[in-house]
DNA sequence: TTCTTGACCTGGACTCCGTCCATCGTAGGA
DNA sequence: TCCTACGATGGACGGAGTCCAGGTCAAGAA
């Protein structure tokens, strides 16, 4: 994630302390942070930070790729930093931790021509779901 | 879909008209409503019916394994009344409509112990998105 | 059939998540 | 250093869902 910056800088983007502050926050393995958890830390580096520029500030590093929006349960949705390889989510269905996990085989070719109905297919999200070690 | 509300009063549930009009709402195949479309639709039969009576409602199908709640997108939920036939969904990106498939294979056990982090998983919930004809 | 009662329904207030917008500030090129 | 367009701010707003106090009614009892 150190690198992000001088990514998105390649692509046009102004650097701010603003972004400078999010890319932090959104580094690391399994971070799967909320927008407000998010804003929370910026903002014990960037006192001032407003949620808006957090809202956006993510919307653009996800229409860029550099991040992926996670929805796990309808409630707020998260981010996580690891776009660049590509995995799928574990989730525990009582505390909602989060893993990144690898599985084998590929579901796309699990899925039958006849159960297309047409559609162009191009990608496919897998969500384990189960109790992790504390809650079991 | 018919026996829905037989099968609910088995299980002790008061049969009121405003929950035999939710039933007949979430009635047939594809059928992926949000709360406010049902709403919408049960008012037409029962024009007093309140949000908070369907929104209950849904819950206690759902929690009863009657129904199946379905996050799309991250924004409202919606019911998929095909709950006894197990299959995953297949989203249009553009317009948001939804087709249950039935995918071959078995991603449960796709997933290496070694990806587990301890987790006693239990559940794998598949989306496929891509464009509907109507999109392409 | 009527009575009784606890489960159910209602509507409005409320929370949470996210977006919008007018205005102000500033990064970075000239 | 100056300019200016891009970015940040914060407060209002909107959609989705939950909560609650009080009124209603399904279904068993007699």
């Amino acid at each position: 994630m150190s690198d992000l910056l001088e990514r998105l800088r390649g692509r046009g983007w102004r650097v701010t302390s603003q972004r400078r502050v999010v890319a932090e926050v959104l580094d690391g393995e399994h971070v799967h942070l909320t927008a407000d958890e998010v804003h929370a830390r910026a903002a014990h580096l960037l006192p001032e930070i407003s949620r808006a520029t957090v809202y956006n500030t993510l919307g653009e590093m996800v229409s860029l790729g550099e991040v992926m929006e996670v929805s796990t349960d309808g409630r707020a949705k998260r981010y996580d930093p690891n776009a660049h390889h590509p995995h799928q989510h574990l989730i525990c269905s009582n505390c909602g931790a989060i893993r990144d996990v690898h599985p084998t085989g590929n579901p796309l070719a699990d899925l039958p021509q006849a159960e297309r109905f047409g559609f162009t297919v191009s990608e496919v999200e897998v969500t384990y779901r189960g109790l992790c070690p504390s809650c079991a």
